[in-house]
DNA sequence: ATCAGTTATTTAATCTGCTTGGTATAAGGC
DNA sequence: GCCTTATACCAAGCAGATTAAATAACTGAT
């Protein structure tokens, strides 16, 4: 592959003058500035971003570590992460960590050697040992979705708990008294904060939670089909249930379908994050919108604020 | 950051002795050995990719560019993409073309610029305008689901006539014979291969394929939706449906239940790639198996195999 | 017309962090 | 004392960015 040397040898000029022609860093004079395009088209050249990043110490690249980019809540907001960035002139090194730690301590690992601008993180696992993250206290981090920690950090919040809120209003809205909740895993912000909203709706409402109507799930498809038949093996069933996310929601559908409950006829449920998929179930499910793509544009736009600003307060 | 020079000037060794130890590249004493790993742990210091990868002209990364990372089935290849990347040992850089020419050129030629060692292709763009083609003719290219094309470049072929016989096949032994079929974008491989099973299946069978009962949808849910809606208007309607992917049959249950036909009562489907998702619908979906973590580990392999043995024949 | 003083362009030299073939040095063997 | 080994170091790149320095071109004044 050429390099910006033979560019120079064919264009007659320095290597120099090839790169202020390239970066439009200086003024080069019109006739210079056309010999050189000349010979870059010829040559087929393409400048090295690594050369380049290694003297500029910046790749323009970010990493992003997600659970599992398969499933459609995360694939979105990849997706969201994705746009911005090309919006931006940024590229982005995807990895799945899979929940497994060394995975995750693997990629990081990884995405630090290649010298990423920043890092965005998305994922359950809570607890990381501290590994990687003490021996590279400097590189530029935004938690979406995250754990409690106290690393030095960005955080990208939903609004769980008003969401959560919302969703109970909606079920008792339609006059709905017997209430239950199927919820992500204990200890994820995200699952913690729906499940409080939950509870603050219907102590607001003058309304008991009865805990064996709060199930925990794992935000999977799988999680929400098993919680929801544990809850219709109960002797009491509620008349409505709030599902923390919409691939629960589907698998719960699942469930009340294989237990031949009618929706909404006989149970009503509310989704959360709603997935475009949510619209086209049969029954459509009700679902509180979380604004995937806008939500990895802005842990993309923090995190490059960050970049830029080290050192300003969060 | 430090680098291998600060390592060495702790360690009391030169440069190439600290990169001896970390590649294992030649014998160093365990004393030396010690006071070298020492002096990384101390430094917190991480080798740079950037000038290993200048150096050595391989990046162990590689690029993949996809219509719409969010689409399920995308998003599953896409996952076995990097999953294989990951266990050996190379990263995955992720661009979105969403179909625009303009964007798929600007991903190449960014991947091209951070010299990423090959690229996988999969997006239904067929014309590139072989403007960024040319101009880097070497980089190795495996295309996965892709249009007729004479680039150079490995191919990843789904059995799509196999399949596509198999799942009217399937329709045939449920005694149907008014069959329809609802296929993906003209001119798009897999779309166009799936219908040819369909139609190889029904003259085997005997059977005329009614035009008006073949439909070209978009391989999105909105599509299989309206595709099914317009489908239902039609004076005569057949009995059982193929449809070409699994998010086409989404919306197409959809538009069943707003038009209160029965599934399968009163029409049976099939559906193709059997995203997970198809598992938990309700009815559920039959759907042809498309392995598709399998088709990402196998792209994977065949791309690193051709940057391997680049002129070997395909 | 000529020369100092500018300004406009281009060049040459260094630097980024790391790998590696060639080489140096000290210890050990005969 | 000389020749092996064993072990570690040197220095030349890799492809480009940056900057001080050099050259060329031009200005106005004498």
């Amino acid at each position: 592959m050429a390099t910006i040397k033979d560019v120079a040898l064919r264009a007659q000029v320095s290597t120099s003058t090839v790169s202020h022609v390239l970066n439009k860093t200086r003024f080069v004079s019109p006739e210079i500035t056309l010999r050189v395009e000349q010979a870059i088209d010829e040559l087929h050249y393409a400048p090295s971003a690594l050369a380049r990043s290694l003297k500029l110490n910046e790749t323009r690249t970010l990493g992003m570590l997600v659970t599992s980019s398969a499933n459609p809540f995360f694939a979105e907001v990849v997706q969201g992460v994705e746009q911005r960035c090309f919006e931006l002139g940024y590229s982005l090194v995807l990895c799945n960590t899979r929940d497994d730690k060394a995975r995750l301590n693997a990629s990081m690992e990884m995405l630090l050697q290649k010298r990423v601008d920043g890092i965005i993180l998305m994922c359950t696992q809570v607890d990381l040992g501290a590994g990687v993250f003490d021996r590279y206290p400097s590189v530029p981090l935004v938690l979406a979705d995250w754990g409690p920690m106290d690393m030095e950090a960005d955080l990208i919040q939903d609004g769980g708990r008003l969401g959560g809120r919302l969703a109970t209003e909606h079920l008792l809205g339609l006059g709905h008294r017997h209430i239950g909740c199927i919820t992500g895993p204990k200890g994820k912000r995200a699952a913690d904060e729906r499940r409080a909203g939950f509870e603050a709706a219907m102590a607001k409402a003058g309304l008991t939670v009865r805990p064996e109507w709060v199930i925990e799930g794992d935000f999977e498809l799988a999680g929400g089909n098993s919680a929801m038949t544990t809850l219709l093996a109960l002797p009491e069933r509620p008349t409505a249930v709030f599902v923390g996310n919409d691939m629960m929601a589907v698998g719960a559908l699942r469930a009340l379908a294989d237990a031949g409950v009618s929706v909404p006829e006989q149970m009503s449920l509310v989704g959360y994050d709603n997935i475009e998929l949510a619209h086209y179930l049969v029954p459509a499910l009700t679902s509180i919108e979380q604004p995937k793509a806008g939500m990895g544009a802005l842990a993309v736009d923090t995190l490059l604020a960050r970049i830029k600003a080290p050192d300003s307060s969060r």
